[in-house]
RNA sequence: CGGGGCGUAGCGCAGCUCGGUAGCGCGCCUGCUUUGGGAGCAGGAUGUCGCAGGUUCGAAUCCUGUCGCCCCGACCA
């Protein structure tokens, strides 16, 4: 394709808007342009990537048997009825009402769609397993959209959804996405790692997320420096300390502390370690108020805080509430003498002795308590986040904690849609059963952003050979006959040889050409010139490494094909 | 939704305190020169100053409202 033909807005500065640096190259490189918060346009650079991905996806998932369908966008209220999700969704399911007052909403997923399509069309254990899967634009109204296609409003998700007989065959199922994923992140070019998921309220026995290891991700795992062991922070496993105290418990004491409200302003003042002080957070769950006791130096995690008081609905406390069960403002909330609130614990507090705990008084704490003694935990459990340094709950070494981009999920869903919907099946005894399901999405935009994050330098973008815009990048430099002459025969060459080429036919100078050839990151680039061509050659650059190579125009082709394959 | 910030030419910004002809750089158009890492000279085009009210002889500037966008926290591919 020539550049005079195609639009590529490339941008010099950088733009305001951006944070990440996917976002401004993807910007600066004439890939993508807002439209709305969260919403963008694909330019014709940014959709080339775009459909390789998907192509990727697409290939591998019908090598592992899935097939294609492609469900609407706007889907009918009745269904999410069905399973609760009208109102469960909340605000980010956009909702529309036809011109007969009709409800409908913008598909964030298609669990219900692909349900109701399970129970009118499959009958027999026979017609099992099925995977299905599409590709296709979804709409969540996010809370912050941000970092340009990380995370729109409008995205492309790959979503698959198969159907078992049993739990056993969707573990098959499960595993057989599972390698898919592997191999589609791989061929993508990204550093990746999968690591245990939450899985929610949802349920089910599995769930893995595939993390791109980026700085910039939005999460954090933690994974064992010497074992196999990978998770998301929300949800790895915490085990109850080893050791415990062996103190001998001192006389509890209240201690005057002005000011001192956050950890490490009573740290300070006491000089004690963050390690013996015990938060009390306090959560609201709509129905009661419960206390929560971290240690000072750990993060409560809330998910397994819900999950153990099986609630939906957890919020800190408000200012208000804080006070009228502690008697004292927020910062000085302590187990000692709380009344009519449940306490519960992360196990570390278990080991502890002589803590120092908040006073529910204002500038006071406690110092010296002791659990049983001086209050009582109505349950210890595994409440606060994993963090670097913990021992691996697989007992396989020592975690250390990275970020990531969450780029794809596997999930084993079990009976929860087919329940709800009723999808059912006759199996060899003729007896009916619910399928078995399992969802399965990737993020196709954010598949791409992440790629520009783990491939670029501080002149732009350095795309992984299978999913660059084009493979290399045809830069004439000079006006003469010949160099017009060998471009096109070198675009004709190459573009004979199966590579995908940009021609920067632009009447533009040098370093223009260069930089923008650099920015938009295609992995080669051919520089033809008058220089070169005194002496017979043309210049091949390889993006990633900036090396430069002199070849006699003929043997271009040759020598990329053998590159990029070796 | 809570907290912080910003809306002035395609992009990046100044002007706003203290009301009085809307500016700068880049980009864009024309011409000449130049041409291996973001050229030089000359000429030119481009704005309902986010929108709506109000105050005023007069509003980009002051007041009120509103919309949009960005950043920090709870969701997710």
């Amino acid at each position: 394709m020539r550049t005079s033909q195609v639009l590529i807005p490339t941008l010099r500065e950088e733009p305001v808007e951006a944070e990440t640096v996917s976002h401004k190259l993807m910007l600066r490189a004439g890939l993508i342009r807002k439209v709305a918060a969260g919403i963008y346009t694909y330019l014709p650079l940014g959709l080339r990537v775009i459909r390789k991905v998907e192509q990727i996806i697409r290939e591998e998932m019908n090598r592992a048997g899935a097939q294609e369908l492609l469900m609407p966008i706007a889907s009918p209220a009745e269904l999410w009825q069905e399973t609760g999700r009208w109102n469960f969704y909340g605000k980010e399911l956009i909702r529309l009402k036809d011109r007969h007052e009709r409800e409908f909403c913008l598909g964030p997923t298609h669990e219900e769609v692909i349900t109701d399509l399970f129970r009118r069309e499959v009958r027999s254990y026979r017609q099992m397993p099925l995977n299905f899967y599409q590709i296709q634009t979804k709409f969540r109204d996010e809370i912050r959209p941000r970092f340009g296609l990380m995370r729109g409003r409008e995205f492309i998700m790959k979503d698959a959804y198969s159907f078992d007989q049993d739990e056993a065959s969707a573990r098959v199922s499960y595993q057989k996405m599972y390698d898919a994923y592997q191999r589609i992140f791989t061929r993508c070019g990204l550093t990746f790692r999968a690591v245990e998921a939450d899985t929610g309220l949802i349920g089910g026995s599995s769930s893995h997320e595939f993390m791109v290891l980026a700085d910039t991700g939005e999460n954090t795992i933690v994974y064992s420096d010497t074992g196999t062991y990978a998770a998301n922070v929300e949800q790895a496993e915490v085990l109850p300390p080893m050791e415990m105290d062996t103190d001998a418990p001192r006389p509890l004491r209240a201690v005057q502390t002005p000011r001192c409200r956050t950890v490490e302003e009573v740290t300070k003042f006491l000089n004690v370690s963050p390690a013996h002080l015990v938060k009390t957070l306090l959560y609201s769950t709509g129905k009661e108020t419960v206390a929560v006791l971290i240690r000072g130096d750990h993060e409560a995690n809330e998910i397994k805080i819900q999950r153990l008081l099986r609630v939906t609905d957890l919020e800190l406390a408000t200012p208000a509430v804080v006070e009228q069960v502690t008697g004292a403002p927020v910062g000085f909330a302590g187990p000692v003498g709380l009344k009519d609130v449940r306490i519960i614990a992360d196990h570390a507090i278990k080991a502890l002795r002589n803590v120092v705990v908040g006073g529910n008084q204002l500038d006071t704490h406690y110092v010296d308590a002791n659990s049983e003694r001086d209050f009582h935990v109505e349950q210890f459990a595994d409440l606060r986040s994993a963090c670097a340094g913990d021992p691996s709950p697989r007992k396989d070494g020592t975690l250390k904690a990275t970020r990531g981009i969450e780029v794809g999920h596997v999930f084993m869903l079990g009976t929860k849609y087919s329940e709800l919907m009723k999808a059912s099946f006759l199996d060899a005894q003729g007896k009916e059963c619910l399928a078995v399901m399992g969802c399965y999405g990737i993020g196709v935009g954010r598949t791409a952003a992440s790629a520009i994050e783990q491939n670029h330098d501080d002149k732009g973008i350095i795309w992984p050979f299978p999913i660059a815009p084009f493979h290399v990048h045809l830069l004439p430099l000079t006006k003469s006959d010949q160099t017009a002459q060998v471009t096109l025969q070198l675009y004709n060459d190459l573009q004979a040889a199966g590579l995908e080429v940009l021609w920067d036919d632009r009447d533009e100078r040098a370093g223009v050409k260069f930089n923008d050839a650099d920015l938009m990151g295609a992995p080669f680039q051919v520089v033809i010139g008058d220089k070169g061509l005194a002496e017979g050659v043309v210049e091949v650059k390889t993006r990633k490494d900036g090396v430069k190579l002199k070849m006699p125009p003929a043997q271009v082709a040759t020598h990329l094909t053998r590159t990029h394959t070796s």
